[in-house]
DNA sequence: AACTATTGTATCATTAAGTGATATATCGTA
DNA sequence: TACGATATATCACTTAATGATACAATAGTT
């Protein structure tokens, strides 16, 4: 991924679907920070400059929307655009999937 | 993915991923992407700049190895420790979908 | 032989993505 | 009032990928 263009070629980079997965519900940046540490039995950790950059480019290109004031936070939700497009990467990455899956036999 | 450090955390890109599954059995650059080119219906296409890069950092790692001489060509192969590699990626990547196909019934 | 397309490898300069470090402010609680 | 957790933000940097370009051998063809 920078890799390319990620969401120019409508494709989630790991980090962008992490995050729009959890905005499947409305939640602070802060939020889904702990959200997916804890999901992900702290595997997976995503550091504040890549938070506040991934939420600020998805909000910019309309994937989530910033739900109305609270004063110390910022909730956001997942788009329709979102959905539609984490649907379709959720796809691809089956698709991968599967084909690893055969892969794995030669191994 | 410029994502973050990718081998050094064990993750590989989406790159590595198609260009090591190709060198499941022994090939040189061009075939590997005209190979991504027609497995993909031509819809991933990694140009020179990404493969010969990608190649020459996944030999520095040990992740491949180049076969001896042929003159025009350099024919390459996935190692053991690339295929582990790869085994495990693959099953991060299962993992990944798996948790995808929950979140597609919300949608 | 001359021309052309394809095969094949390589690198430079740039763009894109992600992150470490750091800063700042608020809140709860001891 | 001191401290840790909560919460957001940005700068400078590294890493990854790519577009453009270059170069040469080979194959086909006229």
């Amino acid at each position: 991924m920078p890799r390319g263009k990620s969401l120019d070629e409508n494709q989630l980079t790991d980090s962008m679907y992490y995050i729009l997965v959890c905005l499947l519900e409305p939640m602070h940046g802060y939020g889904i920070k702990q959200r997916i540490y804890e999901e992900s039995e702290g595997k997976i950790e995503i550091g504040p400059a890549s938070l506040y950059t991934i939420l600020k480019k998805l909000q910019t290109r309309g994937l989530i929307t910033l739900l109305p004031d609270e004063e110390r936070r910022k909730t956001y939700q997942i788009s329709e655009s979102g959905k539609a497009l984490l649907k379709q990467d959720i796809k691809r990455r089956i698709q991968l999937a599967e084909a690893g899956k055969r892969v794995l036999e030669k191994l």
